[in-house]
DNA sequence: TCCTCCCGTCACAGCTTTGCCACAGGGGCC
DNA sequence: GGCCCCTGTGGCAAAGCTGTGACGGGAGGA
């Protein structure tokens, strides 16, 4: 069949069934990364073979149909299919479909959402936590806050007023310790050496920069 | 806008933006669940604001689009787009969809359907029941939305605003000891040593987390 | 070499933030 | 109508964070 062909092109390696308890056979033989599902199938339609997978299994599932009634799409997908595609449809739409699929797949586990990684220094803003080698750091506010802007611009000289709003939210013109003395907090906590900074970086005259690694 | 009532009235909570760096603020500031991106946006275009968005988290996007070009969902899923719906779309169509895109989105460490566990504490979204070791756990409506909420986001710190926002569907600016009352309640029910919280840990200048064991 | 800024460092006092508690109002259930 | 549980508020104390000013050292320029 021409989704088959198209699929293999692509670079997959897939298995034919005819019936949907051939389907059912198939799935449980291979434990394939991800099945195709045509709703319109002899025996079991795929509905029914999208929820008996789904008893026992997580795979990822797309329903493939020339049926493009809203109410099936939602059965469809409430049967627990991952996605739901109308028939006919360009080989590398359903490319991009699958992979769509799988790359959300891919990451169930170690979630990298929000994160820099400096070396071995590890930001996560979403969690809001650093550690460095695995461990966690314990920062204060503030200090996560300034090591979260650098974290932003790596690489990037930041003067002391450009931090003292992005951090404190101020527009102070004086002269002023304040972000030095955080840097320093910063620097004891999250350097391996603090009175050779190899993260922060001091740019005299200006301010400071957050080296990524080499 | 049509779709913004619609599903509101499937019981989800919307925010809207006008324009693609709106967006961008919005994502930020509120940390939704999922992301509804229209690819003909003023400003950014949806598939830029996807691939911003894609280029630090992970949350599910849905592109949403009058386009219905074979290029323009392959582009679409190729930006980090988990969906792409082309609209006219029936809202319990694009309400499908979202719970797909969700169910599919592994969230966190043993996450299986509706059901979140964090270490012995086993939350149950879709029967509302909490229990720890197999025992149930009694909780007021309220403690149970804020650990739903916060369940729903492992390991992400949420502000004292974003919960009141989730849990609360209220714009509170002031300083309320409120959410730090239910979170002390929540604990004293749920934590093993309420005065040693393992799970739902305070982000001093932020908020809270519940933390995914280990 | 010397001089001049600029930056690192430190300690302390004030203040913000949070945990905890008690209480009263309100809503739901009998 | 009465009772009980839930919920929001304010207060209090403790913990811990933060900003400041002074001082010394070091880097860079003359």
């Amino acid at each position: 069949m021409a989704i088959e062909l198209a699929l293999t092109r692509q670079g997959h390696q897939v298995a034919t069934a005819a019936t949907g308890e051939e389907a059912l056979e198939l799935w449980q033989t291979q434990r394939p990364e991800l099945v195709v599902l045509d709703v319109m199938l002899p025996g079991l339609d795929g509905f029914e073979v999208c929820r008996r997978i789904r008893r026992t299994d997580q795979v990822p599932i797309i329903l493939l149909t020339a049926r493009s009634d809203d109410i099936d799409v939602v059965v469809g997908l409430e049967s627990g299919a991952d996605d739901y595609v109308v028939k006919p449809v360009q080989p590398r739409v359903l490319d991009a479909r699958i992979r769509a699929v799988l790359r959300r797949q891919g990451n169930g586990v170690a979630d990298i959402g929000d994160t820099a990684v400096f070396g071995d220094l590890v930001i996560d803003r979403a969690a809001m936590t650093v550690t460095r080698g695995g461990v966690p750091i314990s920062l204060t506010p503030t200090e996560l806050k300034l090591l979260v802007e650098l974290s932003r611009r790596p690489g990037q000289a930041l003067s002391r007023q450009q931090l003292l709003r992005l951090v404190w939210d101020h527009d102070y013109l004086g002269d002023s310790r304040l972000v030095d003395a955080c840097v320093q907090r910063l620097r004891a906590k999250v350097e391996l050496v603090p009175s050779d900074p190899r993260l922060i970086r001091t740019v005299r005259g200006i301010g400071y920069r957050l080296d990524p690694p080499r």
